[in-house]
DNA sequence: GTAAATCCATGACAATTATCATATTTTTGT
DNA sequence: ACAAAAATATGATAATTGTCATGGATTTAC
């Protein structure tokens, strides 16, 4: 049905360097999935089949701790790839991914992904690229979680949120995250994402109406201490 | 001088799959350099003209915090290259490399590996498989930071030091840490490290002469609340 | 070898964050 | 629309970690 020729989520992501012929076999093998807000796409230790491509909707990916808490280790958004990593490496997904809204996905089977890696040097060069920028996030993320305050990290996620999702028309941030998510991004108990999002209000830098959290001085978030 | 086709050393990272051709255009163009304990072998914010294989020593990769205190990311050691990261995707490092000992790494120069990168697809699709590892190992290290305690993350760092690195004649920690490092790479006080390591030996963990560290009861250390 | 510098150690106390208990509000399912 | 379930909110208190001060031990440089 939907073709990969034309797909625009397509070009967001690495699969833009695909040629004619690559897209071709693709879009004749891959298969249009559609995930409900809250369902999991694939859970850690799952062996995974293929990457799948977000056409639509915002999905976290989670890893299970000791203490059988969720962490949150990246958010993903269109147009970006999900099990590229356990792909390449060929072993069991090492995240849960979750849909945080409904999703729809595109799934390209593993031969045919491992296939094109192997053959198209613009495609792996890509994809490597892509890895490259998500290795330097993840380090950054690593000074974060060691060396910020619960706070600090919390009006982060807050901006965060706001600058790569956005608003809705009541001007709420539009990804619908429970405190629980929030407490599992920030890396702390979900009480302390409460109380920490209370003392927001009272400093007037947010305003919340239920799990709905409107920015209300920025630049107070940004320069917070 | 030195030969890289004979270099046992390069059989341990990605340059292991470059073709004879590629591997002595290296040779050629490689430039052998010693770098002494604390010196500094790029600075976060450098631009890097190219990528450094280790030979020996190791080396640890910090990014300054905002209050100025730097944060070990992770440690590297013989074998692995440092800076592909920066090369790949053209930018300043993130990350400053300091000398925990003694080193000798071998300069390749940036364009000779972008060259072998899009064209030697087995050498491209190794480095992609080692930055997926990578990202795999920090978002590990991100869900460690979040959720577990500084006693905890401190008994792991000393038994990775133990497996990775293994130890000298009197049986202590063969890297040479300090409690400053320590911190820096747990994420919290120096004061915090040494009261923690106090505790351990108290609990006859490890014993500690001066800096060095001797584990005492590893398995104390691995079932660690 | 000795002084200076650096690093390790510990106490006292403050700040941050976690845990447990318990309302209250919001959302969900029928 | 309404009851049940889930999520949000807040207080009280404990545990963890950070900060500042100070003294002793090691290492380094000359």
């Amino acid at each position: 049905m939907s073709d990969c020729e034309q797909c625009m989520v397509r070009k967001l992501s690495a699969l833009k360097m695909l040629k004619g012929e690559e897209i071709k076999a693709i879009s004749g093998c891959k298969v249009t999935k559609t995930i409900k807000k809250g369902e999991v796409v694939f859970k850690e230790g799952d062996m995974l089949n293929g990457v799948y491509c977000i056409s639509s909707g915002v999905c976290k990916l989670t890893k299970l701790t000791e203490k059988g808490k969720d962490q949150v280790v990246k958010l993903v958004i269109k147009g970006e790839l999900l099990g590229q990593r356990s792909v390449i490496i060929n072993q069991t997904a090492n995240l849960t991914a979750t849909a945080l809204n409904d999703m729809e996905v595109c799934f390209i089977p593993k031969q045919e992904i491992l296939q094109d890696l192997l053959k198209n040097n613009e495609f792996s060069f890509s994809v490597l690229k892509r890895m490259a920028t998500d290795l330097k996030e993840a380090e950054i993320a690593i000074v974060n979680m060691a060396q910020k305050s619960v706070r600090k990290r919390l009006a982060e996620i807050i901006l965060y949120l706001y600058n790569n999702f956005g608003v809705d028309e009541s001007s709420h941030l539009k990804v619908p995250l429970s405190r629980d998510d929030f407490a599992s991004i920030v890396g702390t108990a979900t009480e302390s994402v409460i109380r920490t999002l209370s003392q927001f209000k009272k400093e007037g830098l947010i305003k919340t109406s239920g799990k709905k959290i409107q920015i209300m001085n920025q630049e107070g978030l940004e320069l917070m201490e």
